[in-house]
DNA sequence: TCTTGTGAAAACGTTCACAGCA
DNA sequence: TGCTGTGAACGTTTTCACAAGA
């Protein structure tokens, strides 16, 4: 069956709030519950969790421990991720150390840029090649998914040079420019001034609502 | 008339796009070759755009100066936002020095943190206090939108001191947890575990569906 | 003839309301 | 009684299909 992308956006979010309750010792918790926590219906939250079984006791609620370890499994990837990053700026720089990126599902392999400065070394213990030689590692060392951190205008090119070959499978782009991929490759972009332009419409918006005298 | 977020995220990317090929000095373009750049429907592209009145022109397309003004209007702010951020980490850090955060549309004001090597310092123009003061702060500097990049852990802390004076109308979230605000502040969030555990699951899922013997 | 603008239809996602079970 | 699981209703967003205009 194929799942909404707003639900496994959900699941995420329950499965984060299952594990620090279980660390929390909390034993049983009702959709109710979850929904308040996220700031979700309950008939939201039991929509989502039974698309993968029964696994709630009507007039209980959910275990937590068991509801934890369903929602790993549906999110567990069938094996460890080979990743690299193309791009070690400011922004894959920062994303490299980052607490929540750092994560047992995937193993950072290759780190690409064009600064000489960076290509030859190590950072985490990843290997900065340049992005020149990309097609080439990309093969040697089966990278299957691409973080991008490269600047706009270089993003594309990125793309075209690993698109022939069949390796990558999935990229997550940040930057600030959409990307033409072959159906084959699944794409998710992060799009940070997308999201503050979205931000500051709205507020706009409300402004222009609240303020008197403006018909909009 | 409401604005659904899905076209407002659009639009952003039409005056992006617009931006580009007015400096390329393209003239006119069709809703066609909109979409194509875009990935999106032809269609997709003219409604979004009737939205604001009829821009283009029948059986020729959309002139590219005229398209990006009226793109530049809808999507311009009031004034100038002030803004803050709080949490100058890794992220925090990169995102102040990142190039497409460089925005006419907003004054960065302030930044808070909790380390007393950055507190009292200047970076990139704005000084840094301590998040102790932000309530303060936040009131004296008329700070209207927060760029949230702490720890999880202390997203909801963070909300709940600003939350009660009513300067702050925004927040953009980038920490890797839900935040519980009164609904007069509005956010948007940018959870880059959340969109990488979304691609690798739905990579799992083309896995396991083009492998054979496996029922799903 | 070509491409926009737009109602109507279809697809999609959320919420309701209640049967079913502990 | 209380809370889940779920079909049906609802609301929203996308796509279609075509009339209207350059």
């Amino acid at each position: 069956m194929r799942i909404a992308e707003p639900t496994v956006e959900r699941l995420v979010l329950y499965a984060r709030l299952l594990k620090r309750l279980q660390e929390e010792g909390v034993d049983v918790i009702s959709s109710q519950e979850i929904g308040d926590e996220l700031g979700l219906k309950a008939s939201q939250v039991r929509k989502d969790l039974s698309y993968f079984g029964e696994i709630g006791k009507r007039g209980v609620g959910y275990s937590v421990p068991r509801l934890c370890e369903h929602l790993q499994a549906i999110l567990s990837p069938p094996r460890v991720w080979r990743i690299a990053m193309v791009g070690v700026g400011r922004l894959g720089g920062a994303l490299l150390g980052y607490g929540p990126l750092q994560n047992e599902k995937f193993k950072m392999v290759a780190l690409f840029d064009v600064d000489p400065a960076k290509v030859g070394r190590t950072f985490r213990g990843a290997p900065c090649f340049h992005v020149d030689r990309i097609a080439d590692v990309v093969a040697e060392l089966a990278i299957e998914v691409l973080i991008l951190t490269v600047p706009a205008e270089a993003a594309q090119s990125v793309v075209d040079r690993i698109a022939s070959s069949s390796f990558v499978k999935g990229i997550l782009n940040f930057a600030p420019a959409p990307i033409v991929v072959p159906k084959e490759i699944l794409v998710y972009n992060v799009d940070i001034s997308v999201e503050l332009e979205k931000l500051l419409f709205y507020l706009k918006q409300r402004e222009s609502q609240s303020a008197p005298f403006v018909l909009e």
